[in-house]
DNA sequence: AAATGTGAAGAGGTTCACAGCG
DNA sequence: CGCTGTGAACCTCTTCACATTT
């Protein structure tokens, strides 16, 4: 079977529902929207405009049916035309800005290693609202490295960096585990709010900053339980 | 407010719910149990051979309370001593074992780009159980490079090197998404059972797979969602 | 006729409160 | 007394069925 879906987050969203343009959004099913986002895109390059909530649904491809999609819109308000579906276009344009994804943000990346590189060249070419605008490691033959109009600085000018930026919006955490925490304080204290950390650790960050992980090792081990099941 | 949590299954994953040495798991946290074993792991290390739920809920860090942990590892079996703890090694032990971590597991790398190669220097270096056996890529000049014993192979060469193999457990793909949909149909093809996808789109796998998606901008989406939200 | 929007029913995970046991 | 183990209450998300609207 398919399960291919965006990481939810279940308990800790809760605390977070709340209102968005006055619309309460169950915060719940962001990754759906994002999934719905995503198709859209897909299917307008195409000059499709208008979908249902059933072809919606075939685009998502994986167990998301016609009914929670229509439960999941109905939360932003009245979207569609009853007979005949959703206008493309609109719909976009909403998800969009629900989702944070009309505007641009300003991203720092921390560890410069390959996993670094690789977030950087993929939010480059593939995410035009996210820009990057920070490169930092603690190697000494990274440091300096050009990537872009970028140079790699070192960790210890984080601080200083980041302020002359102006701040920046998110920080992406690509650094061994046993640096993961106290950098998470420092991007913190930095007036960050948003980090997404590659690194195994469950880290600790203030009350207002919103922090994600991804955990490749906990992902493998999702899929050896399975495999394991499955004997 | 902290919220590192790994990915969760919801809907997709109750369809998998069913015995495990005779027991009945829930397979819908097993993102939890893998943060268990992480922490029994550290605290192991320390020479800290007893664990209350409290004390593990508080090497957890975030949003795992006493009682949801005295509820997963009751799934498991009666595991702990009423008054006292639960013993760190046979903790573990069985931990390892419901996750599939008490044994090896072979992986091949699809696209062996910066992705590729962070990964796999990743699980080499931290994660003794995930065995390296194959790497793939299509560009010319990514062939033929060597890696620890390993050479990467063009990824026609996909189907005769795994049954050179006798096969692998899991298919990492780190390719772009154009390519994404191909690879995983033949990795499933020729035997592979697990796919984690780094790939930005839904995939569609037969049945028997299991596919799980990382999705960057999915996750920084949900970033871009909060700090919106809190204007 | 067709597809949305939605109250109500259903399912499943989480929390509570306390019984049970060492 | 302390901490686990667990049925029951609770709560949230999902699914159903159909009224509603174009």
């Amino acid at each position: 079977m398919a399960i291919s879906r965006i990481a939810s987050l279940r308990a800790g969203l809760r605390a977070l529902a709340g209102r968005k343009n006055g619309v309460r959004v169950n915060e719940f099913n962001v990754p759906r929207l994002f999934l719905y986002h995503r198709a859209l895109v897909e299917v307008s390059k195409q000059g499709v405009s208008v979908v249902t909530s059933e072809s919606l649904a075939e685009l998502c491809a994986n167990d998301v049916t016609p009914t929670q999609i229509r439960k999941d819109l109905s939360q932003l308000g009245t979207l569609g035309r009853r007979g005949h579906g959703y206008q493309v276009a609109a719909l976009l344009d909403l998800l969009a800005r629900v989702l944070g994804l009309d505007q641009d943000w300003r991203i720092a990346i921390v560890g410069f290693g390959y996993l670094g590189h690789a977030l950087t060249t993929f939010l480059s070419y593939r995410e035009e609202r996210f820009k990057i605008a920070a490169l930092f490691d603690k190697a000494p033959d990274v440091i300096g490295q050009k990537w872009n109009d970028l140079t790699v600085r070192h960790i210890d000018e984080l601080e200083s960096t980041l302020r002359e930026l102006g701040g920046v919006d998110i920080a992406v955490l690509a650094v061994p585990s046993k640096a993961a925490q106290e950098v998470a304080e420092r991007v913190a204290a930095a007036g960050v709010d948003a980090i997404l950390n590659f690194a195994p650790i469950a880290l600790r960050v203030p009350e207002q900053v919103f922090a994600r992980n991804i955990d490749l090792a906990g992902e493998l081990s999702i899929l050896t339980h399975y495999l394991t099941g499955s004997d």
